[in-house]
DNA sequence: TGATATGTTATCTT
DNA sequence: CAAGATAACATATC
């Protein structure tokens, strides 16, 4: 599922393939996902040229010149893909960015960039201005890459009682952070999903900080985790889930100690540990 | 047919 | 009141 690494991945894409074209047209067959409607996106963002994109969290966005934005959110199953102007449609796409490719670039024509959506959680928001934007971004807590200091990430965790997976995935307080990720650092840092954050001690919790940096860079590394439905910008797959901990390997062994990996379910969602290292 | 997968948020409960 | 727990969202796959 995308998270920061699989985000961080396709930024980078974003960036290298289509910095500075212009937005021709807006298309949708899912308007509910269009926010606030397609008819204010297309009036606030047609002919603006694309000029950064960026991530915070799980939210990637698009600044264009003049200073509106277009932010991404691609939930569980949203792909952004860059496809050639009359390439075949795809699996599940939604919304369509139509561009104007420079001519030093044009290779056999338009590109554009397709949101695409299984599930249609995912959505696409108009944001006037920066500060518009930064309303939003200041509910996350600090990126999982970029903890000033051990002492903050340590506060977080003191002042939750709630299982440690939960707190590390909570966007609020460490942004960036899912499902697969967390699963990972933990058993990286050998430490068990349902632990009270709050009674980690200090040493678990630098560990612990350092098994999430570790993990995360690892996705990066190896262009995210293409387990069911990710893809990168030109639709190529990730290959994290070739060097997951825990993830998707129940019965499996651990790395750590042989044991077998188990499955469990914790605030809904499966979570994968080894009963025997972590503790 | 029904359970399952996931990120976020709305809503319910303690 | 706040923190925590849980349901809802959409849909393909097993």
């Amino acid at each position: 599922m995308p998270e920061l690494p699989e985000v961080e991945t396709i930024k980078r894409d974003l960036s290298r393939l289509i910095i500075g074209e212009k937005i021709l047209d807006i298309t949708t067959d899912s308007p509910k996902q269009v926010q606030p409607s397609l008819t204010l996106m297309k009036k606030a963002v047609l002919g603006e040229t694309i000029k950064r994109f960026d991530r915070r969290a799980k939210l990637l966005y698009m600044t264009l010149t003049g200073g509106k934005i277009l932010a991404f959110h691609l939930k569980m199953t949203g792909r952004l893909l860059v496809r050639r102007k009359g390439a075949k449609r795809d699996d599940w796409q939604h919304v369509v960015i139509k561009l104007k490719t420079k001519e030093s670039k044009l290779k056999g024509g338009d590109l554009e960039l397709r949101f695409c959506d299984l599930r249609k959680f995912g959505w696409v928001r108009l944001f006037k201005s920066k500060k518009e934007l930064d309303e939003l971004l200041t509910k996350f807590g600090p990126d999982a890459l970029d903890f000033k200091s051990l002492k903050e990430f340590q506060e977080i965790l003191s002042k939750s009682k709630r299982a440690i997976k939960l707190v590390i995935m909570d966007q609020g307080k460490i942004a960036g952070v899912g499902n697969i990720y967390a699963s990972d650092a933990l058993n990286l840092a050998k430490i068990k999903p349902r632990r009270p954050a709050n009674k980690l001690s200090k040493n678990e919790a630098k560990i612990l900080l350092q098994a999430i940096r570790k993990v995360l860079s690892a996705g990066i590394k190896y262009r995210g985790a293409s387990d069911q439905y990710y893809l990168d910008a030109l639709g190529h797959k990730g290959k994290y889930q070739e060097h997951f901990l825990t993830y998707n390997r129940e019965g499996e062994k651990c790395f750590n100690c042989d044991t077998e990996i188990k499955k469990i379910k914790l605030g809904n969602r499966g979570t994968y540990y080894c009963p025997a290292c972590q503790k």
